[in-house]
RNA sequence: GCAGGGGUAGCAAAGCCUGGUCAAAUGCGCGGGGCUUAGGACCCCGUUCCUUAGGGAUUCAUGGGUUCGAAUCCCAUCCCCUGCACCA
């Protein structure tokens, strides 16, 4: 089969057919939507997991006689493509590289995109078009991008309602900076695409000379046993003025940290201060008021936080070694602060003589302090009061308070001025902006969020989701775990591309906040589009929303009319599908910001995530140039063997892997299948129903009577499955048990039951089946056709059974023959049990032990007459009872189905004579052996 | 740290909820055979170890437990992956 002319031919016909443009109230409706992409790049296959497990689902809902609507718009609000269009401009080598290897894009053509709508426009068509070429049954007529006018005035008119319903705010917000571009960096505005992390962490403030040494740690908990201070004697300090609380206090840092806390600080410098008078300055604890001397160390860095270290010898590995190296263990004795089970007084000394840990710069010791942190965190028992007997963990965030409110050490709990400062700094430091400079953390004010902490509204939200499917279903704890955790969500951003925020207008809105409902906007789109921006306004959006009337009655024009009908009919949204790492962020939103602005008829009614795509078994990514373009896999494996591969390889939670073997296995087995359906419709195949094809049926039946509600629970894995491989094993035990051919009814069938995975395949199946079908119910195209269901009358356990029992046979007979290291036996002769030996097998199934068995059997006059054998055989019974509790052929079934396999059983066997006998009538040579058949194994003998 | 998911044969991956028919599906890989001038494709058989009659032994991260019986249930331990935001 030629793919690549498949798709296109069947595309065209549904082109022309119209079948993906839904026209609103025309009967039962069912309305999707997929995360619509970024245009920042072509799409590759892991882009397809998604989009192709919405589409099968609109394609079965389509063949289950709903009016379907699965639209798509383009996403292109934020800074990633201005930073690209910039990147281009500058000739970015990587990127122009990244182009040209991975998507196939010629640097003259890449050179041309420097403009942001220019890139836009670019990637969309080339996402476009191969969406159109995966067949995805997307209705176009109501495509937009986030960045057109109209869209813009839906978004600001959301804004509003959220502004007035009181979940808009204002406040200041810590971002990754960079100092030099005067911009918040994310991953792709750094060098090596790395993402930023913030972290928030406590700066402890020792009173000294004219003001404070701040301390940068993760551990306040420890603070305690704070015995001196560390100044790397090498770096440059100066002393600073930052404004707190409106209140001033000086504050001694390195040069660095001055540079880089200055901005989420209010810093100003006062002077220089050399390292050396530092160390001549002593410090006072903040809690129990004693002097704390200050001491060097080269462990220091002096970009690190404040450049200012507090020193914990008997918990801080590093500490401890310092103090050594310095000689001054004896004369600053460590103080225990924590007890920790298998260490005494002084932990962090005590782990580093067990390691063996030589001194500060011995790497070992980076391994003490995690070990020992850990171990401290959970297991650790605080000595000191008023924080004794909690673990490390417990009075770490205790500590931290008390610091923080200045109340920590005093007794009294009277709040003075803090003792420590809440800070933010890149845990992941040094991070690059591509400018070059190194990234620090910038207190951002009058940065505007939307609430998401307010708890009238997650409580509206955990209600919403309750009524929810999620699918899958594992997931509901994740959205109720993160529905309580979201606080407030900074919602704009000073450039990007998008829609300005109504209440500021130098502000850009972010992405994840101009997408939480516009899935509502593609219900109007069209409409609105012919409209134009200029004629809509917050009334309309009102009026077609929420069904507010407008001030101006005359203002109803048919426009708002028909956009009133088609968010009437469409809405609420059926299933919103995306890739599972939007749960988190997107898909609650969406959650939230539904209940917010609509009514409650019109809140969501379904969630679908799915994993990933690997590629031969490893994650996609640019640096590994494993990337598969999705036009790229098109032209090589046609469009069809992707959708099933992406798809059906792995649960819809987990990752699936997309790789060659995959795809090669699959396209063999589509030629096979059309191979069979070119003999089925030549005519002259043998037809009629013998034993296998009738097994043939009951199994193909059974596996489209559970098809059905495999689609419905995007059970597409098993479901694929057992469309393809399963029954393509079927298809070889019928043709080679079976002199007949008789496949046109499962063709009919099948042919239907993959159109959701396999459109364009099953397109031409159906065409070349002609234009009556014999089973099945007719329609023109597939596309429309019925969804079939199973004709149960077909499925035939008893018959399933009996094939299984003759495979059991010849796997025996094989095993045997191995043994005797035969190869061609004369005669082959299977003896069936006598009959009341299933009585005995019953017996045992029902009783699982042999005293109680004995004890019926006394009472049937089959068994009474010979006990000694009974009891011999229900010992064997019960030794594998697993064996017996199943089900089992009915008495003479077994014989009939090895009778009438006689034949089959003599090709197999190079043409031995088969003999199947009963127990009771096999000559007395075979008694012997005769006596050991059993219920489902029959006695063998090979001669 | 918080939350979630996972560790099964050479690899991938089912089974686990509802214990017994599980030496454990299926696909790939590998070995043998058929077909073929040969190769590929395709078909058949095999792929823990032992076994000249369909049998036996040891396996499902590790260690314990429950049970007549555990890959499946319970406890503990070790290891791995993902997300934790202002970023699409």
């Amino acid at each position: 089969m030629d793919f690549n002319t498949l798709h296109a031919k069947w595309q065209k016909v549904w082109e022309e057919a119209g079948v993906f443009e839904p026209e609103a109230g025309k009967g039962e409706k069912f309305y999707l939507t997929a995360a619509f992409p970024y245009p920042n790049s072509p799409q590759h296959i892991g882009h397809a997991r998604t989009y192709t497990t919405t589409d099968i689902y609109a394609r079965y809902q389509r063949m289950r006689g709903k009016n379907v609507l699965f639209p798509m718009a383009f996403h292109v609000t934020g800074t990633p493509i201005l930073a690209m269009a910039k990147r281009i401009e500058a000739k970015d080598k990587e990127l122009f590289e990244i182009f040209e290897k991975i998507y196939g894009i010629s640097p003259e053509t890449t050179r041309t995109l420097t403009e942001p709508r220019d890139l836009v426009m670019f990637f969309s068509k080339e996402i476009e078009a191969g969406m159109v070429e995966m067949g995805y049954s997307i209705d176009w007529r109501r495509k937009f991008y986030t960045f057109d006018a109209v869209f813009n005035k839906f978004i600001q008119w959301q804004f509003r309602k959220l502004q007035e319903a009181g979940f808009i705010t204002k406040g200041s917000h810590p971002v990754p900076w960079c100092p030099r571009d005067r911009q918040p960096v994310g991953g792709h505005d750094t060098q090596g695409d790395v993402d930023p992390e913030l972290e928030e962490v406590t700066a402890v403030l020792f009173e000294a000379g004219e003001g404070f040494i701040p301390t940068i740690t993760y551990r306040p908990e420890t603070l305690p046993g704070v015995t001196n201070l560390w100044v790397n004697p090498d770096a440059e300090y100066v002393l600073a003025n930052a404004t707190i609380d409106k209140r001033g206090k000086k504050l001694y840092l390195t040069k660095e940290a001055f540079d880089s806390l200055a901005h989420q600080l209010t810093l100003q410098k006062i002077k220089d201060v050399d390292a050396g008078q530092l160390l001549k300055l002593e410090a006072t604890h903040p809690m129990g008021k004693r002097p704390i001397p200050i001491l060097p160390a080269s462990f220091v860095d002096p970009a690190t936080g404040t450049g200012l270290v507090m020193s914990v010898p008997a918990h801080a590995p590093f500490d401890w070694l310092a103090l050594r190296d310095l000689g001054q263990l004896n004369a600053i004795p460590p103080i225990q602060v924590l007890d920790a089970p298998g260490f005494g007084s002084c932990p962090a000394g005590e782990l580093c003589a067990r390691l063996g840990v030589k001194n500060q710069q011995d790497p070992k010791a980076e391994e003490a302090t995690k070990q020992l942190y850990k171990l401290e965190a959970h297991e650790g028992k605080m000595k000191a009061a008023p924080y004794a007997g909690m673990s490390g963990i417990e009075a770490k965030e205790k500590i931290r308070e008390d610091l923080l409110a200045g109340r920590a050490g005093s007794p009294a709990g009277s709040a003075a001025h803090p003792q420590a400062l809440s800070v933010h700094i890149l845990a992941n430091a040094p991070v690059f902006c591509r400018c070059g400079a190194a990234c620090v953390v910038k207190q951002v004010e009058n940065q505007w969020f939307i609430d998401y902490g307010n708890g009238k509204w997650k409580e509206k939200t955990r209600e919403a989701l309750a009524g929810m499917r999620i699918m899958p279903a594992g997931l509901r704890h994740d959205y109720e775990y993160t529905i309580g955790w979201l606080r407030q969500k900074a919602c704009t951003r000073a450039s990007g591309l998008g829609t300005r925020f109504p209440f500021d207008e130098s502000q850009m809105i972010e992405a994840l906040s101009d997408s939480t409902i516009y899935m509502a906007f593609y219900a109007i789109a069209h409409i609105a589009k012919k409209m134009g921006a200029g004629k809509i306004d917050d009334e309309f959006f009102d009026f077609v929303f929420l069904g507010k009337e407008p001030a101006d009655k005359k203002k109803k024009i048919p426009d708002w009319l028909d956009a009133r009908r088609e968010f009437l009919y469409w809405y609420p949204l059926d299933s919103r599908h995306s890739a599972h790492d939007l749960v988190h962020n997107h898909l609650t939103f969406f959650i939230f910001n539904h209940t917010a602005i609509f009514e409650k008829r019109h809140w969501p009614r379904q969630t679908v995530s799915n994993g990933f795509v690997t590629m031969e078994g490893r994650k996609m990514s640019k640096s590994m140039g494993n990337i598969l373009p999705l036009r790229k896999a098109i032209a090589q494996y046609g469009t069809d063997v992707i959708r099933f591969v992406v798809t059906s390889s792995a649960e819809l939670e987990a990752d699936s892997d997309f790789n060659r073997s995959a795809a090669e296995g699959v396209i063999g087995r589509l030629n096979m299948l059309e191979n069979y359906l070119e003999r089925t419709m030549a005519n002259n195949a043998p037809t009629g129903r013998d034993r296998a094809a009738r097994w043939f049926y009951s199994r193909f039946h059974s596996r489209l009577r559970d098809a059905a509600r495999q689609y419905e629970n995007f059970e597409l894995r098993p479901l694929a499955r057992a469309l393809l491989y399963d029954t393509a094993n079927d298809l070889q035990w019928y043709s080679r048990r079976s002199q007949t051919l008789d496949l046109r009814e499962f063709f009919e069938y099948w042919t239907l039951m993959a159109a959701p995975f396999m459109p364009h395949v099953a397109e031409e199946f159906w065409a070349r089946m002609g234009n009556k079908k014999e089973h099945a119910k007719n329609s023109p195209l597939a596309v429309s056709a019925h969804f079939p269901s199973a004709d149960e009358k077909q499925i035939e356990p008893s018959l399933e059974m009996g094939e299984r029992h003759l495979q059991d046979v010849m796997e025996d007979v094989r095993h045997i023959l191995q043994l005797l290291k035969r190869e061609k036996p004369a005669s082959v002769t299977l003896i069936v049990h006598s009959p009341w030996k299933m009585k005995a097998r019953a017996l045992v199934a029902k009783h699982k032990n042999i005293k109680s068995v004995m004890e019926e059997a006394k009472k049937d006059a089959a068994l009474a007459m010979r006990q000694p054998q009974v009891a011999q055989l229900a010992g064997k019974l019960i030794k594998n009872i697993g064996s017996v509790t199943g089900e089992a052929l009915e008495a003479g079934e077994e014989k009939r189905v090895l009778e009438e396999a006689k034949e089959f059983l003599s090709s197999e066997f190079g043409g031995a004579q088969v003999v199947v006998l009963d127990e009771n009538d096999a000559p007395p040579a075979l008694a012997a052996k005769a006596a050991n058949a059993l219920p489902g194994k029959p006695s063998i003998v090979i001669a």
